[in-house]
DNA sequence: GGGCTGACCTACT
DNA sequence: CAGTAGGCCAGCC
């Protein structure tokens, strides 16, 4: 894979954030492992970085293993993307989001039953 | 080529 | 919970 052009593994990236429901968040790694390249969840946020603006990629459903917003805390992108997730409905707290309720194991019930009321 | 940086991750202290 | 270490790799000196 590591011979993989690297436009194609850009697309790849790029197809797997496309498809990260409304309301939903993936991490990095999960991203990249998702797109076929495990363990390089640097790219992702390379990747992203170079999207094509055209593209309106949900750049912001993607936030590391931690549950929290790569971006320093403050810092404009930061409250753009924490803002486009609390638009999304995703609760923050304490700075981060609950991946057991946002995360990819809850993707398949957010499908099935919408968003998520509360506990 | 070498060195550094970064929208990262896991494992281990 | 905080810090460290090693791994990852594209892009830019």
């Amino acid at each position: 894979m590591t011979d993989t052009p690297r436009d194609e593994r850009y697309q790849r990236i790029w197809q797997v954030v496309a498809e990260i429901p409304e309301g939903c968040v993936l991490s990095y790694g999960e991203v990249a492992r998702l797109a076929g390249l495990p363990g390089r969840a640097r790219m992702v946020g390379q990747a992203l970085g170079r999207a094509p603006v055209r593209m309106d990629l949900p750049w912001h459903r993607v936030i590391n293993a931690q549950g929290r917003i790569s971006f320093k805390r403050g810092s404009r992108p930061y409250r753009k993307q924490r803002d486009l997730l609390e638009s999304e409905g995703v609760l923050f707290v304490d700075g981060s989001v609950d991946l057991d309720h946002y995360g990819p194991g809850q993707v398949l019930d957010r499908l099935l039953w919408g968003p998520i009321q509360s506990d």
